[in-house]
DNA sequence: TATCTTAATGATAATGATTATCAATATCAA
DNA sequence: TTGATATTGATAATCATTATCATTAAGATA
């Protein structure tokens, strides 16, 4: 009966930990003369709280949990809708679906990618070494200056066989 | 009538110009006690020739011109195996759909990318700055010394817009 | 606070890429 | 040349994602 109050208490009540994110997204979801609702609440929060890569059927189930009136269609609207508003990145680690984290900026750093290519785990990494961010500075404006290209963001992965992958071809 | 042979003589019967795939094709199918055949043959020759990025629709097009009894099924299944042996790469820019480019080795060399957000033209580059080729062999060895993956190749790409998308998008 | 406009939603049909199935065909060892 | 069987082509099935459309709800206004 009440479930969206639910849906809106439970990401929007607690003071603090869901916040930023909400604020963030009001505040592009306003400059853009869109309305703010509880499902593009639940999609950021959960996207805000999860510590991996999570897939749109992943993001439904989970929200689904607290909300159940909510529909699948909506969830993939709402994260074509955080990425372009830069909220949130979208990667294709070669599984045949997207998967969703939230935006690098000011709370959750920047990463490069180590992803297997048999089972498709991921690991992030931020410990990059040194001069290695010095150099994609450079990189990047080489490359915009040289092919006129407006660059937003860039995507390192490292792709290859997880320590538990490769004792499975061994055997 | 004579379909097969044309298509084989097409990729096969010019001396130098398709040996080399084809060389390092027929190894590796013999070595995996498979079978040489002409559509496998087909495949590989395309994508040898392109000069860019193609689809698994694309190169069936392009078959079907000269052998049109080929099935989609089998470019598909082709490409899988070819991307498995290391013959092809698979590259993923977003799209919803794979694309396929003869992979680095001898002849083709190794290079990054510049993809366009908006319209995914892609533009391929080897002309790494100083250091950058260095970097990546050092990232390489710490990655997998610390994760224990087995590393075999790397994607980057630089994601943007490119001069005629940052055009459209001022107006 | 009630009302109204219309953006957004949820259910579901449609699409598009890729994979599975299976009878017919082609490879290649003998 | 023949026979075993890997591979193919046609097509059905699957899976992720998008489009459609009637219903609901955000939020400006009275």
């Amino acid at each position: 009966m009440n479930r969206p109050a639910e849906g809106r208490d439970q990401f929007q009540g607690r003071p603090g930990r869901h916040k930023p994110c909400c604020m963030e997204l009001e505040g592009g979801i306003r400059n853009r003369g869109m309305r703010m609702t509880i499902p593009r609440q639940l999609v950021a929060g959960v996207l805000e709280n999860a510590d991996g890569y999570l897939s749109a059927e992943e993001i439904y189930s989970i929200i689904r949990e607290d909300y159940p009136a909510i529909g699948l269609a909506t969830v993939y609207r709402t994260l074509v809708l955080l990425d372009e508003m830069g909220i949130v990145n979208r990667y294709n680690f070669g599984e045949g679906k997207a998967r969703y984290i939230a935006a690098e900026d000011q709370r959750a750093e920047h990463h490069h990618q180590l992803v297997c290519e048999r089972c498709y785990k991921v690991i992030r990494y931020t410990d990059f070494i040194e001069d290695e961010r010095e150099l994609y500075r450079k990189v990047e404006s080489v490359l915009s200056e040289k092919h006129g290209f407006e660059i937003k963001r860039h995507i390192v992965q490292f792709h290859g066989l997880c320590p538990d992958c490769r004792k499975l071809q061994k055997e």
